[in-house]
This record gives structure tokens, C-alpha cells and sequence, in this order.
DNA sequence: CCCTCAACCGACCGATCGTGCTATTTTCTT
DNA sequence: AAGAAAATAGCACGATCGGTCGGTTGAGGG
């Protein structure tokens, strides 16, 4: 056994707590609920993060490193340009879709929660909403090396773009519940490619 | 005096709690914290509203009238077509930008409140955003009609991007802090108008 | 195998939550 | 001005919140 029971414990703590929370936002976490759901006292939960923000940001960096595992890397597989920026979308697309289930985009939800709430949860989710539109970005970049693109695209605005195309989808699709919700996300990235090649 | 005075504070209470969920959420609003705020006993404000979720749809309807106000009458009066599709997208902005100040937009929030929380403030929050996508799909069918945009125009599709340029907005702006995601919006808008043109 | 220390528990704290119930004060009507 | 009705205050309730503390237990290295 090469994890140490705590740690051990601790993971599942945060995993699980990362599925409650895409449901009522890392402030409406609550520890109590959170122990009664796995088979813990609240204080035994407690002594593994030494306060509830600790545990919001273990959270929040669980989310980041499944969003990474799930949309960047398998995109990163797609040869460079337009196919990876294809994919890219794809999975963004399945994420939210994925995390639809009960629940919004994990990023998006917080995003509103922490968009008038200062402090080190709020920079993480900064920082990482950042490296999103960056990924894109160079993803984006690729694309005009390789000749898909115009050499004078704006990066920036095209990821800027990329994700106003995801966030209305989550909207139509989950709250909406509109069917047409995926297909007209599907059509306006095409027109945003087409706007986007020589 | 032609409101009652137990009318009057029941809609002062309104105004101030619209204010402050701009903060923290419907959910996240207070009684107590709301009747500290003004001159209240807890009890006092809360005979005004049976329950808490009385005062959330009060609120709710509340925010609605103001959007209808300070957004789509203010764009009525503009001429049919492209300019009023335009003064509906500056007013869009202005009223994110203007709820921005310690708070995200409203529905925005809401969206992510409540897509996974079943009840009567959910169904109000659906129609009102129904609501909303109906009213731009409509100024794009009346610039159809004025020959601004062309015949086959998508009014659905139109109506899905103009709003995911509004929600980027708001996470680059107020989120990400970049000065320049209003320009972004602008130049998103103008390449969506160019695309809608005959 | 045993001892040590990390892991965990149970009880408890003060605060705050939404919500009743019962006065008491204020407003409105006559 | 008086009486009915509406508005507000005071108080208490059960629940739940994040967090503390002293004790108990079980895992893991010697």
C-alpha cells in the first residue's frame, strides 16, 4: 500500500466532496453533510483539512486536474490545428455535459460564486479560467502555424469566442432544457471556424 | 399616500434584498442579515413574506422588472431592426456591467443556482430567460423584416449567440478583470451582425 | 509483537438559520 | 376620537453551521 491510510482517506473525502459540490457550490459545502455521507465523524473529516477553506481549494484543484485529464489531454492527443481545436471543443462540450448531471460546470457555477468574493479560492479559480483561455488560445495559434487559420487571427478573441459558445450551451441545455441546445453549439463553432480559416 | 404602509415597506424590502442577493444569491440571502439592514426585527419583515421563498420569487419578479426597464423598453424606442438589435446588445452590456458592482448579473447567477434545484424560483427564472431569448429573437426577425439581415437568418441561433457573447463578457470582465473584454464583445457582435447580413 | 503516533470519534461551543406564537404599537376607517 | 385592522416587536424553537478539545483506537515501523 504505497498511500498512507490518511491520505488515502483524504482523497476520497475530496472526491466525494467535489461531487457535492457540483451541486450546491464549494460554499454551500457543508462538512456535516459531507462526514454522514461517507462513514465519518464530522471532527475525524475535519482534522484532514484544518479549515473549510483548505478543503474548498483541495476541491477546486481536484476539478482543475480532472478538467485537464478530460478536455485538455485527450485534445492534446489530436494531430495540431483544427483537428485538436475540434477535439478540444468536443470534450468541453461533454464536460459540461458530463457535469451536467445534477449539477452546472464546475467553473462556471464558481465563477459566479467567487466573482464579488476575494480570497485564495477565487485566485485559484483566476488562475485556472486563465490557463482555459491560453490552452486555447496556443491551441488556436497551432492552427494558424499549420495554415487552418489566418496568419492575422486574433488568438484571444477567437478563445473568448470558443467559450461565450460554452457557456450559453450549458444555459439552454441545463436550465432551458432545450434538445437543440448541443446542435446549436456545434453550429456556432463551425461559423466561428469558418471565420477563422484563410 | 396611495400605498399602505405595510405595502411600502414590503417594497423597500424587495429593493434592498434584490440588492443584496446581487451579492450573495437568492439562496444566500439572509432575513435576519436583510432586516438588520434596515430598521426591522427579523419577525417584523417576515410577516411580510410567508416564507423565504415568497420573498425569493418577490425578488426574482423584482430584478425581471428592472431588466425589462433598464434594457428591453429603453431598446424599443430605437428604430426596428439593426440599430434596436444594437441598443439591445449596448444596454445588455451596460446592465452587466452595472450589476457588476459587487455582484454578477442576476440571471447569470441564477442560471447556476438553480439549474439543478427543482421549485417555483426556478420556473420563474426559466420563463423570464425564455423570455429573454424570445425578445432578441424577435428585433432579429424585425431586421429580417427591414431587409438589415437576410431572409434565412437562423432567429433561434442568432438569439443563442448573442447571449454567450453577453456571458463571456461577464467572466472576462469581472472575473478575469480584463479591460479589454467589453471591446471583445463589441467585435464579437459586430462579426455575429456581418454574418446576419444579406 | 509492541509501542507510538496518526487517525478518528463524540460531545460540545457560539452563532445563525427560517419560522412560529403572542403581545404591542401603528395605521386606517368610521 | 374610538375601535378595527394591519404592521411590527420580542422571544423562543429546533436545526445546522464551522470549528474546538480531550480522549480512544488502529495502523505501521522497530
Amino acid at each position: 500500500m504505497i498511500l498512507s491510510k490518511g491520505e488515502q482517506t483524504r482523497q476520497e473525502i475530496v472526491e466525494r466532496a467535489r461531487a457535492l459540490a457540483g451541486e450546491v457550490g464549494l460554499e454551500g459545502l457543508s462538512l456535516g453533510v459531507l462526514a454522514a455521507g461517507m462513514n465519518l465523524s464530522k471532527s475525524g473529516l475535519f482534522a484532514h483539512f484544518r479549515s473549510k477553506e483548505a478543503l474548498q481549494i483541495a476541491v477546486l484543484q481536484r476539478a482543475i486536474d480532472h478538467f485537464i485529464q478530460e478536455v485538455i489531454v485527450p485534445a492534446l492527443r489530436q494531430p495540431r490545428g483544427e483537428p485538436r481545436l475540434r477535439r478540444l471543443f468536443d470534450f468541453h462540450l461533454a464536460w459540461i455535459h458530463g457535469n451536467a448531471r445534477g449539477g452546472s460546470c464546475f467553473f462556471m457555477a464558481l465563477t459566479h460564486e467567487y466573482d464579488d468574493r476575494p480570497g485564495p479560492v477565487r485566485d485559484l479559480l483566476v488562475r485556472s479560467q486563465r490557463d482555459w483561455y491560453d490552452t486555447i488560445a496556443r491551441a488556436a495559434r497551432a492552427a494558424v502555424e499549420e495554415g487552418h487559420f489566418r496568419a492575422d487571427l486574433d488568438l484571444d478573441q477567437f478563445a473568448y469566442e470558443f467559450v461565450g459558445i460554452g457557456m450559453v450551451f450549458q444555459q439552454v441545455a441545463k436550465l432551458l432544457e432545450d434538445p437543440r441546445a448541443e446542435a446549436r453549439a456545434r453550429a456556432a463553432f463551425e461559423t466561428l471556424l469558418d471565420h477563422s480559416r484563410p
